[in-house]
DNA sequence: TTGACACGACACCAAATGGTGTCTTATAAT
DNA sequence: ATTATAAGACACCATTTGGTGTCGTGTCAA
């Protein structure tokens, strides 16, 4: 069940600046329909539309159709998988700024 | 100071699954030079070098000579943007699982 | 000093990416 | 009934991406 289907990876779909824009819409705006997503952007709608394609082969954005227009709503649980990547690697830049603070230390003097 | 000089989004440099891996053994290793870290892969020292030189783009990985190799080694604080971007996401993946085990509790009768 | 090794710098290539425009169909509004 | 709107499906295009191979050079080892 939650036929995740994910053909897409989820660090390939949030690389794209416009892509992580869509999902701050939708997380702010519940559902939306294309045509109001596009306004939000210089580009055209079919460019908008294959980004949100992109974003539904990852699993983060469902849509349905609502009469003539195309809802999309964000689905934020792939990107627990991302965070469990980055979670792994924070004790790196800690333990970094804790040398940086020796260095620091050392210096004064 | 700490001259990031972020010419390249992080976003898009852990897009790619050879960049993290590198990012991995890396962490791992402290401390590497290319023709080694290039035993790890299937494609050419040249493949590697160029994807090395985009993680050092995105000031996740920094080098020195050493004799005639190029040693690499991790940065690991850029990810703490993307751990603060994913983090604001975290409510919605989380109220999205209290409502999934709503529905599931109804379900049940 | 003569190889062998590590690497940077190119030139090159196929495929993917991120955009465009047009055509068609379904739906909604007048 | 007619017209306007929303969007899918394509065809198309320039640029970027992710790889290759080769050549030249600095460095270490015999």
């Amino acid at each position: 069940m939650t036929e995740n289907n994910q053909m897409r990876d989820v660090f390939d779909a949030i690389a794209d600046p416009t892509r992580r824009r869509l999902i701050q819409l939708l997380a702010e705006a519940e559902e939306l329909p294309l045509h109001e997503l596009t306004t939000q952007f210089q580009m055209g709608r079919t460019a908008v539309s294959k980004h949100l394609t992109i974003l539904k082969e990852a699993g983060l954005v469902l849509d349905r159709k609502v009469g003539r227009e195309t809802r999309f709503r964000l689905n934020a649980e792939p990107l627990k998988e991302v965070q469990d990547w980055v979670g792994f690697y924070r004790k790196f830049w800690l333990t970094n700024m804790m040398r940086l603070n020796q260095l620091l230390e050392e210096e004064e003097e």
